[in-house]
RNA sequence: GUGACCAUAGUUCAGUCGGUUAGAACGCCAGGUUGUGGCCCUGGAGGUCGAGGGUUCGAGUCCCUCUGGUCACCCCA
């Protein structure tokens, strides 16, 4: 095989694109019931946006992100999340002049460069929301129950939602360096990773998968209990609005957001039957991004979800969708019945029936067998005396019974 | 980027100690039915054994390199 699709990406087959309509379907109804409208923008931007917004020394922007020249010269990144792009387009198209609160949606596929393995690939898809211009903690719990009725409709009741707060710009810092201090007396006894981290993003020493390194910090001071005047009450709100609307969530507080710009509430949405990487969602509140972008000081949250990992737990948990089959199978028998049988396909379409026909001059057995395999609901049968008489037999392919039709009206047999 | 495991028909997989013509199941095609599917029976097509190199009288099998896949680390959706 010469040509073979590149590595981390693949072929979302006929066999998968039923369920993809299916859950495409629900995220869109989902989002038009809490009022979020979509937005669509282009897959690339300027490398300066990605890098800015998301943070310089991230993982994605360091290392992650898919980076060329174009012809003009010019650095263009495929986009690695959704956010960025979608924050410029607000800011370019002065959405927020409109109306106070604006309240987006998006659903398309993202790029990273990040070796492929379970959950994980190079070019995946990702819904998300955005709503800008309320600091309101309702709006952040919104952002949480969204994908979770995404998840419940389609009969997804076992995830676990997960809690924190990274604090401001207040309290972070503040926070930062009490942290540094209690993990430079540890330094010398974490593990080569985490010393790398606690240079470049200490938070997230805490938040290591080695069993030494979580006994080391056992008793170090968490954030969320560090957080200042504005965040606390914040977080509490949030956790009070959750409990009211009786949605179950644990906080955890060392769970850091890899992208730089959240502030005070982050979280994640976690599936059992996903392996090493488990999140299906995860989101958070960025109230100083849009003033970073160049736009003003605007309070805004949101939250993005992998499809793919969405996928991954339906067919583990065998949800499955019937995929489209045609209503009728017309099976011909000789040339001229042929030539009619693709004629009035092609009338039966256009009143929007579904009708397949064959292409392949093939036996009866053949196009019966091949009616079969479509799951077709109908077949009629046509040959020269059908042709002649201008009535034909309609055959149930479920129970198999007959009845006769008249060919000149099959669109009203079919009702 | 690091590591482990894997690569044989369209698919899922057998293939003994290195030995002759590489197999099965499912799928596909055809026949068993002068014009009727599924179940069953019979037959058929389909393979550069991932690629390249090496060892050997002889390699699907052993060695090396590359490519790809899977999973984990890292990171994240």
């Amino acid at each position: 095989m010469k040509y073979r699709s590149i590595k981390g990406t693949k072929d979302l087959l006929p066999a998968e694109t039923g369920l993809w309509h299916h859950v495409e379907a629900d995220v869109r109804y989902m989002m038009s019931v809490f009022n979020y409208r979509e937005i669509r923008t282009p897959v690339f931007e300027a490398t300066s946006l990605f890098a800015r917004s998301i943070g310089e020394l991230t993982d994605i922007v360091t290392k992650e992100m898919y980076t060329f020249n174009d012809r003009g010269d010019e650095s263009l990144t495929l986009r690695p999340e959704g956010t960025a792009s979608v924050l410029r387009a607000y800011l370019q198209n002065n959405l927020g002049e409109q109306a106070p609160l604006t309240k987006l949606y998006y659903l398309g596929p993202m790029f990273r460069q990040e070796r492929p393995q379970a959950g994980r690939l190079r070019q995946f898809y990702q819904f998300g929301a955005e709503a800008i211009g309320s600091s309101s903690p309702l709006l952040d719990v919104e952002m949480m129950i969204l994908p979770l009725e995404v998840y419940r409709n389609l009969g997804i009741n076992d995830t676990k939602l997960a809690l924190n707060s990274v604090g401001c710009e207040k309290c972070r810092p503040r926070y930062k360096k009490l942290l540094i201090a209690e993990l430079k007396k540890i330094q010398k006894s974490l593990s080569p990773d985490s010393q790398a981290r606690l240079s470049q993003n200490p938070l997230r020493v805490l938040d290591s998968k080695d069993e030494r390194d979580r006994k080391l910090t056992a008793d170090v001071p968490l954030i969320k209990d560090h957080l200042c005047e504005e965040c606390r009450p914040h977080f509490e709100e949030v956790q009070s609005a959750l409990n009211a609307l009786n949605i179950s969530f644990h906080i955890d507080g060392r769970m850091v957001r890899g992208l730089d710009y959240y502030t005070k509430t982050a979280f994640e949405i976690t599936h059992q039957s996903l392996g090493s990487q488990d999140a299906l969602a995860g989101g958070g509140r960025y109230d100083l991004l849009i003033q970073e972008l160049g736009g003003k000081a605007t309070p805004a949250v949101g939250f993005a979800a992998g499809m793919e990992r969405l996928m991954i737990v339906l067919e583990k948990n065998k949800r499955e969708i019937a995929s489209p089959s045609p209503k009728l199978y017309l099976a011909a028998l000789d040339e001229p019945s042929r030539s009619w049988a693709f004629r009035t396909a092609v009338d039966l379409r256009k009143k929007g029936i579904a009708v397949e026909t064959d292409y392949l001059d093939r036996s009866l057995k053949a196009q019966m067998r091949d009616a079969n395999r479509l799951a077709a609901e109908y077949v009629v049968v046509i040959g020269s005396e059908e042709l002649k008489s201008g009535s034909g037999k309609l055959k149930n392919m479920r129970s198999g019974t007959e009845r006769p039709v008249s060919l000149s009206d099959l669109a009203g047999a079919l009702g």
